[in-house]
DNA sequence: TTAATTTTAGGAAACGTTTGCGGTTTCGAT
DNA sequence: ATCGAAACCGCAAACGTTTCCTAAAATTAA
């Protein structure tokens, strides 16, 4: 589309001087006497102009834009994510393309493509349930394209990364649960290719371990789409069993919802029967009855340290050329207790 | 960053060939013979060549992106329609910018004039709660930029839109709560700015009109920001009154959520003593107690067809060089009924 | 006054494409 | 043998910047 916008060209032709003088004056650099910028300058600031982004990636190989490839969008946690990330990357001048994978591997591999395609700076990457191979990652990885992974991450030695640390988070929800007294804590676990799963599960048992308590096997249940009904159908054969669990730690919130549907309707309370806790604290937790204990994760924290760190190794590597050490930043979560888990007593605030 | 991608010249130098015939061969142009098409094909998929973008948008005049501005990416709602958006648009082969102005217009002209900045092929807009003038709109549509609105938008003849149908989602929700038999409903008024506030309310008056039930000006409360907790307050005064409501339609489901807290902690039933009908379906709405009857909007359907209107006008404009006649898209709404709401019997399903 | 600097400015190439126009070939037809 | 038209291809300009290099003008030093 061409909306006319005044270039360069036309201040330097209405001046009468060269379009190197322009753009130089433009910058205030110190080869330019102070007359030709004031006149410039003014020219500038009266027809409004404004510097051709496009053509300026062009000439500078970089485009300002940062590509990002998440799960969903629709999910609570991803969006303030997105929201965190946007936050740091408009004040530092980048743009920002967001992508969903959809949790198909599939659509993630076009996605990574699409994104290298449009000559992003960098990406910001959390990866899709179904991702277990990560050649499409390595590929691009290989081009010197900078990727910082955050949450859901590729655990390799040369990335940077953004997690919040699961197993101090699942560890303290189950704490917390046997501080209330629960002796027998199920475990809805999430999709199995996921880190953040297995972190989940280890705090877990970490937990119980420390307490001395026994670990029975069939009291962890998997829910590889961590989803409502799953959690559900997960809960409702929980119940059936003879050595029925008196808490439930959930992987995520909407499993935990699962949950409380199925022991709502086979008749038992909340939290006086079972004690349930989710993870991720997303929106609508607080709104249940009861009210749900999850565990917080800093998701506009994790979108702004990721989007930090993307972009400090995108400066650093435009000036010495080679990459700076990863980093792995490690978010403190924070378990927010709610009417759900609450056997004893009222909620500390 | 220099990725050191392959360019057409590349392919030229090693062919020992023109780059301009490298790229009609590319393009399929007759005037190449097949040897060289042959040639220059394999080459280029050997090489794995991809186009730069930057360097065609910079000759085309057009990025291929796409602009959206939107309220808030964390409401339910709007993360369905970002979906459609990108449907369309990535099927399209257009990237998609998206910026929140956090319901601030200073954050909305600031986003605006960053999407024109960034050179964006044409955008989607949703205006802020905030937003009641509209000269930052005028101005970047004086200068040609195709837009399209969506949901809250900026009535004014030269643009497309698309809505949902506001007045006649709300005269069928009140509709349902006088057939459940309520005679005294209360109304929870959304910003006064917005011109969906204006279509409920209205929907809400022709359904009493429609029924020969007087209206209570009384019965009206306005939540100027539509939150939960002013759903809550406002419904707690309406509580006090003498003459209590028996039915609250809310123009959306966060002050819906707030009435029915009020009405709960008032020790009074929902729907029994109260039916609370929403507006918007968000995600959290099901999982209530009762379950939130609400009016359901087709997010992601409104998504696609905003992208749709604008790639059209986007495409249209750059062949025949004017725009094409202005649209609008009216969507069905779709009155999902929960027991929130259900006085008699139970749900149709 | 002349030579050596410094200051200020411009020319031109480059980033990777596309495309109007002109230039060779080739080949069948006269 | 010559012509005309296809068929095929390359040159160069253009999109809007930046930047290396060179050059003119102004200033200073000798």
């Amino acid at each position: 589309m061409k909306y006319n916008q005044v270039t360069i060209k036309d201040i330097a032709r209405e001046l009468g001087i060269s379009p190197s003088t322009v753009s130089r004056a433009l910058k205030d650099h110190p080869d330019i006497s102070p007359q030709t910028k004031k006149a410039v300058n003014e020219l500038a600031e009266k027809l409004n102009y404004q510097p051709n982004i496009v053509a300026l990636s062009l000439r500078q190989s970089k485009t300002n834009t940062l590509g990002v490839i998440i799960p969903e969008l629709v999910h609570f946690f991803f969006s303030t994510v997105i929201s965190g990330i946007e936050d740091v990357a408009y004040s530092a001048g980048y743009n920002v393309i967001i992508t969903q994978s959809n949790e198909s591997l599939q659509r993630e591999k076009t996605d990574i493509k699409a994104l290298f395609n449009s000559r992003v700076d960098g990406m910001l990457i959390s990866v899709s349930r179904e991702t277990s191979s990560f050649e499409h990652i390595e590929s691009i990885l290989a081009k010197g394209v900078p990727m910082v992974f955050f949450d859901r991450v590729y655990e390799n030695a040369n990335s940077s990364t953004v997690i919040v640390d699961d197993l101090s988070g699942a560890k303290e929800a189950t704490q917390h649960l046997i501080d209330q007294g629960c002796l027998r804590i199920a475990h809805l676990e999430g999709p199995p290719n996921l880190g953040i799963t297995k972190q989940r599960l280890e705090g877990y048992l970490e937990a119980l371990k420390d307490n001395n308590v026994a670990v029975d096997k069939d009291l962890i249940v998997s829910c590889p789409l961590g989803t409502i009904e799953e959690g559900k159908a997960a809960t409702e054969i929980l119940l059936k069993s003879s050595k029925r669990p008196d808490a439930i730690f959930a992987t995520n919130d909407p499993a935990a919802m699962g949950a409380m549907q199925a022991i709502k309707e086979a008749g038992l309370k909340i939290p006086e029967d079972i004690a349930v806790v989710g993870f991720s604290n997303w929106f609508f937790s607080a709104l249940l009855e009861p009210p749900l204990t999850s565990v917080d994760q800093p998701g506009f924290e994790m979108g702004q340290e990721a989007a930090k760190l993307l972009i400090r190794q995108i400066e650093f590597k435009s000036k010495d050329n080679e990459d700076p050490a990863p980093e792995t930043k490690v978010l403190k979560t924070r378990l927010i207790v709610r009417d759900s888990s609450l056997k004893k007593g009222k909620a500390k605030k």
